[in-house]
DNA sequence: GAATAACCTTGACCCAGATCAATTGGGACG
DNA sequence: CGTCCCAATTGATCTGGGTCAAGGTTATTC
C-alpha cells in the first residue's frame, strides 16, 4: 500500500538534494533556468522508470527513494551495474538510447529535464557541466571499487562488503559511539542483494545467516541491520582496514 | 631489449591521437596553450607508471603503447579495472591522490600535463572540459559493460568476450570480407588476462584452447589471434547477437 | 482468521572453476 | 649448441557457490 503521500518540494531552494545534485553548483540566476525546464515525476515501487533501449527524452536527479541500474542477458541473467540514491544523476547527456534499465525499488520521486533544453543549458553553464563530470567521476570509482568486488571477493566477502558501503552512506551512528556501531535498514532484497553482487539469493541468504551467527551483524526482522563493529566488518570485506573511514 | 625507438611526435598536428584525445575538440588557439604545457615520458614494459596511493602530479593521454588499471588486495588478488589504449585519458582532475595502479604493459609513451596548469585550462576552456565529460561517460559505459562480465557471465564467455572486445577496437578486418573475419596480436598475458576476467591463468589457459579446439579462434604462436567468424564470436560471449556489430 | 502471495531460510547434492603440480615451448644469451 | 628463464599448457583433485527442493515468515486481502 504505498499511498504515502511523497513530498515533492516546491522550489529549488526547498529541495533536499539541493546541496548534492547536479544543481550544487548553480548560483541563483542558473537556479532560475533550471527552475524553468524542470519537472517532477513520482515512480511507485516496483515500476521500472526507463527501459534498456528505449530512446530517452529526459535526464534527472533522484529526489527521494532508491532505484537501480540493471543490465540483463537474453537467458535472463542480470547483473546490477548501479544504485541510484538521492541527488544521483539518471540520464546520459549527448546519447540517444539508454544503455539500462532503471527500476525503482522504493516508491521513487524524480526531477526530470527534457534532454534537450538540459544539453543546451549545460552546453552555456560551465557549472552544470562542471559538476556532473565531477559525479561522473566518482561513479566510475564506484563501479570500479565494485569490479573488485566481483571479479575477486568471496561470497562472504561481497556481503561484507555490501553491507559495509550501505553503512557509510545510509547509515544513522548508534548512540554509544565507541567502536562506530552502526544501524540501517537494507533497502534490496535478497534477490536484488543477488544482482548486485553476483551471487544466487540462495548464497545471499546463507552469507547473511552466517555472518549474523559469528556476531559481525545482528538482525532485527529480515532487513533491519546493526554493525556493533565497522572495523571488524570492513576486515571481514576485505577491505585496506584502517583505512581511516571509522568515525 | 626494449630499445626500440619510440616516435615522439613533435607538434600536435603530428600527433596520432590528436583527433581522439581530450584535445579533440581544441580549436588553434586551445591547441597552442596545450602545447605550452604538455611533456612527454616514455616508459618500459612492465614499469609502474602510477602507483596507487601516490601524489598525482599529472594527468595525460597515453600515446601509444597499452597500460593497465589494477587494484590490488592485501592479500595479492589483483583485478584490473581499466585498459588503457592510445588516446586514453590518465589522472583525475580535482584529486590528490591516485586510486590505482597504472602499468606499462607494452613500451609506453604519454603526452603529460601537470595537474595544476591542466586544470585551470580546463576551467576556461569548456572544449576541454566537454570532451573530458564525453570519454569519462564512455569509460562508465565500459566499466558497466564489465560488471556484467565480471559478476554473471561463465569462463568460456569471459574469454569470448574479452576477445571480442580486443576484436573490435583493436583489429584489422581481413581481405575476404563474407562474415567479417579478423586478426590481432592480443596485448595481455594470460595473466592479465586472468586478472581482467576475475580468471586463473590456468583457467584462461583452458578456455583459449578449448575456443580453438571448437573453431571459435585460430592461434599463431601464442599471441596472434584470427576470429573467422565475428558473429560466432558474440554468440559465445553471450553477446545481444544481430547487435548490429558487423562490419 | 483463513487464504494467498511474496520473501526468506535451510538442506542435500553437484559442477565450474580453483588449486596444486608437472611438463612443454620458445626466445635470449653465454 | 646447450642452458636458463619465463610464458603457457595440461592433468588431477578439491571446493565454494550454484541448483534443486522443501519449508518457514510476514503482510495483505477478503
Amino acid at each position: 500500500m504505498n499511498t504515502q503521500t511523497q513530498n515533492i518540494p516546491s522550489a529549488c531552494g526547498d529541495c533536499p538534494i539541493r546541496h548534492r545534485a547536479v544543481c550544487s553548483h548553480c548560483d541563483h540566476d542558473e537556479l532560475l533556468e533550471l527552475e524553468e525546464i524542470k519537472y517532477y515525476r513520482s515512480f511507485e515501487a516496483g515500476q521500472t522508470i526507463i527501459w534498456s533501449g528505449d530512446m530517452m527524452s529526459f535526464v534527472g536527479s533522484v529526489v527521494s527513494g532508491i532505484a537501480t541500474l540493471t543490465q540483463t542477458m537474453e537467458d535472463g541473467r542480470t547483473q546490477m551495474v548501479g544504485l541510484l540514491l538521492p541527488s544521483d544523476f539518471v540520464g546520459r547527456p549527448g546519447r540517444e538510447g539508454a544503455a539500462y534499465n532503471v527500476v525503482a525499488t522504493t516508491d521513487v520521486v524524480m526531477c526530470c529535464f527534457r534532454k534537450k533544453p538540459f544539453e543546451e543549458l549545460m552546453a552555456r553553464t560551465p557549472h552544470i557541466a562542471h559538476r556532473l563530470l565531477q559525479m561522473t567521476l566518482d561513479e566510475l570509482d564506484a563501479a570500479r571499487e565494485w569490479m573488485l568486488v566481483l571479479g575477486r571477493k568471496t561470497a562472504r566477502e561481497k556481503i561484507a562488503s555490501l553491507m559495509s558501503i550501505i553503512a557509510r552512506r545510509d547509515a544513522s551512528v548508534s548512540a554509544k559511539g565507541g567502536g562506530g556501531s552502526k544501524t540501517f535498514d537494507l533497502p534490496l532484497t535478497r534477490e536484488a542483494m543477488a544482482d548486485y553482487l553476483g551471487l544466487t539469493l540462495e548464497t545471499v541468504s546463507r552469507q547473511i545467516s552466517a555472518l549474523r551467527k559469528d556476531g559481525v551483524i545482528q538482525l532485527e526482522g529480515k532487513r533491519h541491520v546493526t554493525i556493533p563493529d565497522m572495523r571488524r566488518l570492513m576486515e571481514e570485506a576485505g577491505d585496506d582496514s584502517d583505512g581511516g573511514y571509522l568515525n
